[in-house]
DNA sequence: TATTGTTATACTCTATAACTATA
DNA sequence: TATAGTTATAGAGTATAACAATA
């Protein structure tokens, strides 16, 4: 990131948490969908062909808990991404109510080249943090989400 | 927070930092939203009452730029927080176009109570840190915003 | 009876452009 | 001409409720 510290940095609210996350996640949001418009993906879609690409084959339903969306908004994601040939839903192997959301070879080249993108995203983003610094901010979140 | 560690949290999306940031900053959303609405505030009429209540008599430019938000989205929420007898506009010293936020008694009233309550969703949210820890949050975070 | 995916709807947030008054 | 605040509008994101198929 590397914003210029505004006047009001020194108010008691630059060290609350909420402010704190929602302005280096907009940051970064701002700079990932920049990114990824030259794949026509933004961060919700391309959070939803990632998780189709890795193997551990999603139902709607993980996707929309892990993801923190509601399922009626990952309908509307995956509907997206199947018309472009990038995911198939297919049927849950021993729940026919579930529907698994897989990547197609289109859609695994595409995830590669957004996964590049938003690799050289976060350098930029982390650009004031070493590379100790934003192993330990990685943690620490990965910690506070999930203890 | 205290999520239970999802199955796809072995993912590779669990460690980039765009999906942390926006799942941590969902959570703490949605409790300090839950928290405010005793107030009758929101996120975002929150920061602008804690911003005009800090002495540093921010301008509505000021605070589009720190909270990173249109400033037309500032008329918006100062417009709702003038009304209810929290804030007011005062003329810029120097220069006539600039507005000055200040909050009024009511105003730090209201925002003593909700600042307690933010305070306490980020113990809520921060529960599986230590001091230390959440201290260190703090800093890589602000680190990474302002260098 | 409960759950998965789906549809529908309303609300909040975000992004942009244009206007006015001052500088 | 440039900037601060304002208005207006469209698009993206969020939150809820109800329904069909399946468990």
């Amino acid at each position: 990131m590397g914003t210029r510290p505004s006047r009001l940095a020194q108010a008691a609210i630059a060290d609350d948490i909420g402010l704190l996350l929602a302005k280096l996640h907009a940051a970064g949001s701002v700079l990932n969908n920049r990114a990824l418009a030259a794949v026509d993906l933004r961060e919700r879609s391309y959070s939803v062909l990632r998780l189709a690409c890795s193997g551990l084959e999603p139902t709607q339903r993980e996707l929309a808990e892990f993801l923190s969306l509601d399922p009626s908004q990952i309908v509307a994601l995956v509907d997206g991404l199947e018309q472009r040939g990038l995911v198939v839903r297919e049927q849950g192997r021993t729940d026919r109510r579930q529907k698994i959301v897989l990547a197609t070879p289109a859609g695994e080249r595409i995830h590669a080249q957004a996964a590049a993108a938003v690799r050289a995203c976060e350098r930029e983003q982390l650009a004031g943090l070493d590379d100790d610094d934003a192993a330990t901010l990685r943690a620490l979140l990965r910690r506070a989400l999930w203890g």
